[in-house]
DNA sequence: ACGCTTCCGTCGGCCAGCCGACACTCCTGC
DNA sequence: GCAGGAGTGTCGGCTGGCCGACGGAAGCGT
């Protein structure tokens, strides 16, 4: 589920035609700190360049992660989110009315466009579905198979997951609670699906099963 | 809440450059068609000329509407979601690769599109927002104040909302069950916020208390 | 080593809201 | 009229999962 309204490539740059980036001005933001707010519309575009961020939204009371922003990764400040650095990062900045007219002006790039917004779309629209239909276990199995399809490396023992993430980070993406994840984890510990490696690692041991509890309950 | 993924305009057209449209084709919808589904990517773009649309999730046991489409909207078949038919409809219908070249060709409509971004983004972000965050009295007293805003009449004895939708459809919009939505409208009945007026229509007595319900709890 | 901090595991209580069931009211066509 | 169907109101039981609490384990600075 998740990673959400972003669009990734695996070369930071792929697609964008050379020079594309004239224009755009750098910009640095250090670990924790905080880029654009809902409320305040700063109306920029950016692409990562290094680092990660954290996209999510908030209550009173609780956090929900939208998306980690990687190096490749476009987005805008023109949502009602929170974007915050998760580590030191950098960025391509531009604002939102220059970035159109540079669509206009460079014809391959709209199409690039309508991918990208697919895509953001796509994601957005799981994110809802996984609220809506799913119930916590069926979240977290299917967050660990897509994180296996995406970042996992097959070894002898299963697929081993470097998530880089916390507990509490994994239960603020999937709109749930540290405990609740913490508890199914061990209980598919238990059931032999798979095993911890290390503080942020995981390695899973029977893939077909967590992929069958990824789908929706009954 | 809700109304979601879609650009929304009072004028049908206001926007669109004279002859935007050429080069889509007319397209009828009858009443309870089937338009689009997820699996099938058809990869179309089109624009709502009459009627109304409805997109919608489902799984086995349930279904959650993401949007109502109404004249004027524009939207694509190249999302995992089911459009139906509400009322026969009109369309007007494009490939997404001869729009993505209509966007090349046509400089000014780029900017447009960012807008129809950005308003498919905070509305998908903020159907996210309720279902993670609100309960249903906060999402039904939500929904309500927005379709006051968007569609009631001021009246001597409060606001006159023509909703044009049953008990169940109105659930289905909000995530919730019929039963829910129920027990809550006459719950605020008994408190005088508003009153039934026939079949498919409410007359809101206290806009701003029904406000204040709206509000995320604690 | 040691404290200190941060993260993780587990338990029990509690509650919003889903579900099934059933009666009632309203429209509609004969 | 008066069936029949669709939509509506209401109730009680049941449960997923949030919350608070607390103890244990792993990292880290000194």
């Amino acid at each position: 589920m998740v990673m959400a309204m972003v669009a990734s490539h695996p070369d930071p740059l792929a697609g964008f035609p050379a020079g594309f980036l004239d224009g755009f001005t750098s910009r640095e933001v250090a670990k924790g700190q905080l880029l654009a707010t809902p409320g305040q519309a700063l109306n920029q575009v950016f692409i990562v360049r290094s680092g990660r961020l954290r996209v999510y939204l908030a209550s009173d009371a609780r956090e929900l992660s939208l998306a980690i922003l990687e190096p490749g990764d476009i987005f805008t400040t023109h949502t009602p989110t929170f974007v915050r650095g998760l580590e030191p990062a950098s960025l391509w900045v531009i604002g939102i009315r220059e970035f159109a007219a540079k669509l206009a002006g460079a014809p391959g790039v709209a199409p690039l466009m309508m991918k990208v917004l697919g895509r953001i779309l796509d994601n957005a629209v799981s994110l809802v579905e996984d609220l809506a239909f799913r119930d916590v276990p069926a979240r977290l199995a299917r967050f660990l198979v897509r994180q296996a399809a995406r970042r996992g490396e097959q070894g002898p023992e299963g697929c081993l997951l470097p998530l880089d993430l916390g507990t509490e980070d994994i239960a603020c993406l999937l709109g749930t609670t540290r405990q609740s994840v913490s508890s199914l984890i061990n209980q598919w510990q238990r059931e032999d699906l798979l095993s911890r490696r290390g503080r942020r690692a995981l390695l899973i041991h029977d893939l077909p099963a967590l992929a069958a509890r990824s789908l929706a309950p009954g």
